[in-house]
DNA sequence: CGCGTTATTATACGTTTGTATAATTATGAT
DNA sequence: ATCATAATTATACAAACGTATAATAACGCG
């Protein structure tokens, strides 16, 4: 009798395993964590839903990876774009800013995740820790460029105070970011990262606007 | 023999439909849309499962009419906040901005509701229009809030560039709503209101500051 | 080429889910 | 008190779900 049974081909196992990740990552974002099934994971990543289990110890399990990669990668840009500068504080600064506030950073997708992990961050310890480890990096690293921002230009803060600042322009990117991400069509290209350095500007009252280029 | 069948009093329809949708929201978010059954909503409701079929025609039916209800219920408590003031433009809107940033707004609940709902206003058009109605709504009513304190002060702006300030002044509510709910114990009380007054008083240049509050 | 290993497919199982329908109880009008 | 009606409970069912296990095909090594 010929085999029904369906050709494949062995993956390295990393490129493998990143594949159902980005499979079940894009499936969150339309779908939900919940929404997104096992065997739907499976059939976007062209394999058959067994693999899964032999890759992942369970459901949650990929889903917890699947997280973690999507915040790592989300995180990486931010940094990469303002450790990479040699210019000034107030440069690093801006580029910081700008990188959360330009694709991929801004995304429907990336709203979507976020929101549909959101959830299961309530219930799932191990993600809970991964989330507040991102987010307190995040928030350190922004405090950091704000303090050299206003070092350059000679002036000092109290601890509180620079905490204050912080939260404050933190709060400034999300906002901007979640409706760039929910509203995509609403912005001009350069609207968001323009809105962002003018408001965190006049929080922090430093110019950060980019002048044009200089004759 | 003797009913094992439960004991059980007649509720006014409306009011049986209210206990239901509130056990739907209070469980939606804590586990999601797909993560609450309408068997664990039946039964945070105090009543069976089959009930809710008597009064919606579906989940996705019961689902819908929990969104509605909550949507008009935190829109309705910050036009109120600013509609029953007889004060200057400038007090009605720090009055919007206040409440919009103040409990029952902020809480970890509206925030977990708001990402809940978010993933199924992908796929259920119903959910989505009644999600643009009230979105375009509340961005009206600041960016009203927002012209008359200009107005006051004596500045005429364009109609991009008032649009412009409201949707920067949308997003700092938007981010110090989404952290303020998402980590409740980052911020003192009105640390929030504080932070959304200043960043919105420096975006449009008017003083909202009500009393010296700055650290 | 043959052979062990493991990546992959295929099938099966018990539970949960949304929905449908039947059976019963409470309530108000007569 | 009785009766009709609406509210509520109880039960049933097919589909979908996560997980477990068995079968097979691809691959690297001798």
């Amino acid at each position: 009798m010929r085999s029904n049974r369906r050709k494949f081909k062995h993956e390295p196992p990393d490129q493998r395993k990143l594949e159902l990740i980005e499979a079940a990552l894009s499936l969150i974002s339309e779908n939900g964590v919940k929404g997104s099934t096992v065997r739907d994971i499976a059939q976007r990543a062209r394999v058959t839903q067994g693999l899964i289990r032999h890759y992942f110890s369970s459901k949650s399990d990929l889903i917890l990876s699947a997280y973690r990669h999507h915040m790592e990668q989300m995180n990486g840009v931010t940094y990469a774009s303002a450790s990479r500068l040699e210019g000034s504080a107030k440069e690093r600064l801006t580029a910081f800013i700008r990188a959360s506030l330009t694709p991929p950073v801004v995304s429907p997708r990336a709203v979507c995740l976020w929101a549909s992990f959101l959830v299961q961050l309530q219930q799932d310890a191990n993600m809970k820790k991964t989330h507040e480890e991102t987010y307190t990096e995040f928030r350190d690293h922004l405090e950091d460029l704000i303090a050299a921002a206003l070092k350059e230009t000679g002036r000092v803060v109290s601890k509180d105070k620079l905490r204050y600042l912080a939260t404050a322009c933190n709060a400034v990117i999300d906002g901007l970011w979640l409706e760039g991400g929910a509203l995509p069509d609403e912005f001009a290209s350069d609207e968001l990262p323009d809105i962002g350095l003018n408001s965190i500007g006049s929080i922090i009252a430093v110019d950060l606007r980019e002048k044009v280029a200089q004759p």
